[in-house]
DNA sequence: TCTTGTTAGATTGTCGACAATCTGATTGTC
DNA sequence: GACAATCAGATTGTCGACAATCTAACAAGA
């Protein structure tokens, strides 16, 4: 008897759609900080009926990428420079753990996932895509989480990602042509192949450290101006 | 000039009443984990439309108690052991953070809430109401979490929440006689009010330990016995 | 008997229209 | 001119109906 693993089918309906559509405007920044989702107009342009475009809002403001006021209508989140050092500092401490509890599971299947997301990055960075170089490398840092054998853990960590994804994108807008040093998650890879878990814990904190201080100091700026409000 | 504090006027959408009224039947147990949510019976009993029920239960799923399967349908989640350790572990490393956290932002509103929510706790067990009895200790067990500053992080415990008061209330169902000991909550609050920050974060650990560990053995308990699927 | 095709019923997904609410401009009054 | 009342337009919230899909029961054939 031959066994074949099958994965689930894709969701076919158009709610699911809709939430990755929207969910990627927002993650690479096509759609600003703060601006309004005019329900109609969008509706319109993906040719759907109101209905299961507002569904699919409704999650993403339970992921906390778009926030809800009844009756004045629905926002992308703002980025304060708080909230990314919320999000730093609480990445912190997941990462220390999610190594604890991902390092006695490590196998060959987890050393090969990190070498072909570590490459993925490689890759993005040689096309020069910001973009999926912000993805992959959220990929390659999600590798422990995916390891570490704890569902909430994950899913926490799956909440983090959006809006660090999100961060990171609005940080690359801002200064379009640097690309990020070539490869600094090596010593990260060689540290997760290694025996030293306090290490690792060590370096990842340090790692995070260079690209979130930059970020910071990024969103820092943006807020020592006043807004344009008269 | 008089200052008033206002806070925020509730939510007038049908949605949002939904919302609560559906978190509450299931964290309290009267929907059991597993079971279907047939949207035309319950907007029929609510008297709404199944628009916003709809887009209610899409939040929940989002918040992690209810699950959905495409043209299947919605359901209440699966509580098995392993969930509930992971939220378990999970909750050890956040509340050491949220202390570390809250520490030296401590003054004398916290001190204030602190008691008041420990007397909420003591309340409700005088009153043998064990629904309100969880809903109180969790309380008191959140106050570190929303003086801990970083919204991350209260999110994080909010989702986390959810599920605990789950959890707690199917064990509380199962043993419907048994009352908790009478004030657990004595040393833990003792020990946020005094100078030693680790203490708390130990205790906090050792403290959560006597709760769980009671409620891991129920799960497992549950899990030994096969399912009635012949 | 087992498998496959069909069908009816129930349930979820989607749609278009109406009701409730907000915003901003306009008008009238002091 | 300043201020409150009113109104029109736009937008969100909600509704009832229709379409798509699933489930289970049944029939037909190997």
């Amino acid at each position: 008897m031959v066994k074949t693993d099958f994965s689930p089918i894709a969701d076919t309906t158009r709610r699911a759609e809709i939430v990755a559509l929207l969910r990627r405007a927002i993650l690479t920044g096509q759609l600003e900080p703060g601006q309004k989702l005019n329900e109609l107009r969008i509706s319109e342009q993906m040719r759907v009926s109101r209905a299961p475009l507002r569904e699919a809002m409704r999650e993403l403001v339970q992921e906390g990428i778009l926030t809800s006021i009844p009756y004045a209508g629905t926002f992308v989140i703002d980025v304060t420079a708080k909230d990314i050092d919320d999000a730093y500092s609480l990445n912190k401490v997941l990462d220390e753990f999610a190594i604890e509890r991902t390092w006695p599971q490590r196998d060959l299947r987890f050393f090969d996932e990190l070498d072909r997301r570590h490459e993925a990055v490689k890759q993005a960075t040689r096309d020069l895509d910001t973009t999926r170089q912000i993805e992959t490398a959220l990929q390659l840092h999600g590798l422990i989480y995916e390891w570490a054998d704890n569902s909430v853990l994950l899913e926490t960590w799956q909440r983090l990602t959006s809006r660090l994804q999100m961060y990171f994108a609005l940080h690359q807008q801002a200064r379009k042509e640097a690309v990020p040093a070539e490869d600094v998650h090596e010593t990260y890879v060689r540290l997760l192949k290694g025996t030293d878990c306090q290490a690792a814990q060590r370096h990842a904190r340090e790692h995070i450290d260079l690209d979130f201080e930059e970020l910071l100091a990024y969103a820092r700026s943006l807020e020592q101006r006043p807004s344009k409000g008269a």
